[in-house]
DNA sequence: ACTATATATCGATACTCATCAATGTGAATG
DNA sequence: CATTCACATTGATGAGTATCGATATATAGT
C-alpha cells in the first residue's frame, strides 16, 4: 500500500463527493453522474483513479457498471497512516 | 476540519518524507533541508502547507524555527476519514 | 447486422502545484 | 547600525491533473 497514492486518490473534492455516495451502497456510473452534476467522462476518470488506488469494488451488470467504496481498504489505509505518522496514538483506540 | 485540505496536505512525496522526519522529534528548517536534499525555499513551502493544515507545531528559538508533527491532529484526521468513508469499520479498533 | 444505451478513452485546455533562484524579513552579534 | 545567519516570500517554470467534448468500446435488444 502506497500512502502517497492513497492520499492523492482522496485529495480531491469531487472524488470525496463520489466516495461519500459510494460509501454504503452500489451505484452505477450514470447514477453518480446524476448525483454529482459533473459530466460522465469526468466521473469515469475519477472512478478510474479510485480503481487504481484499489479503493472501490466494481461489478458489471449488463450495460451498467456498479461501484462501491471498499470500506475495509479505507480503514486499512487510515490505520497505516496512523502507524506511520502518529505511532504513539495508533495504539489507543478511540 | 476539512478532509480535503488534510488529504491534499499529505498527498505529496516530499511532504510525507518531511512528516516522517518530524513525527517524533523537533527539527529546525535547515535540518529538514539537510535530511531531505531539497532546497530551503521548497522545504519552507511544504512546511507552510503543513502549517495551514494545522498538522505541525511550531516553535521559534532565536534565529531558528523548529517544527514537529502534531500526532494528535493526525490521529483525529484519520479518525474523521474513517467515520466518513468507513463508518462500519470505524467502530472496531484494530 | 443494426441500433441504442452505458461506460471508457482520447485530445485539448485551463488550472493547480512542486520546485528553484532571487529577494525580503527578522533575530543575534560585532 | 551594519553584518550575518535562519527562514519566509516572490516570481518564474515545468509537471501534473481536473474538466470537457468527441469518439471508441461493449452490451442488449430488435
Amino acid at each position: 500500500m502506497d500512502s502517497v497514492i492513497f492520499a492523492k486518490a482522496i485529495a480531491d473534492d469531487t472524488r470525496q463527493q463520489i466516495m461519500r455516495l459510494l460509501c454504503c451502497q452500489w451505484l452505477c456510473v450514470s447514477d453518480v453522474v446524476d448525483q454529482t452534476g459533473v459530466t460522465q467522462p469526468t466521473v469515469s476518470h475519477h472512478l478510474a483513479i479510485l480503481r487504481e488506488a484499489d479503493l472501490v469494488h466494481v461489478r458489471r451488470e449488463g450495460k451498467q457498471v456498479f461501484y462501491t467504496l471498499d470500506q475495509d481498504k479505507m480503514a486499512v489505509c487510515c490505520g497505516v497512516l496512523m502507524q506511520i505518522f502518529a505511532p504513539e496514538r495508533a495504539e489507543e483506540p478511540n
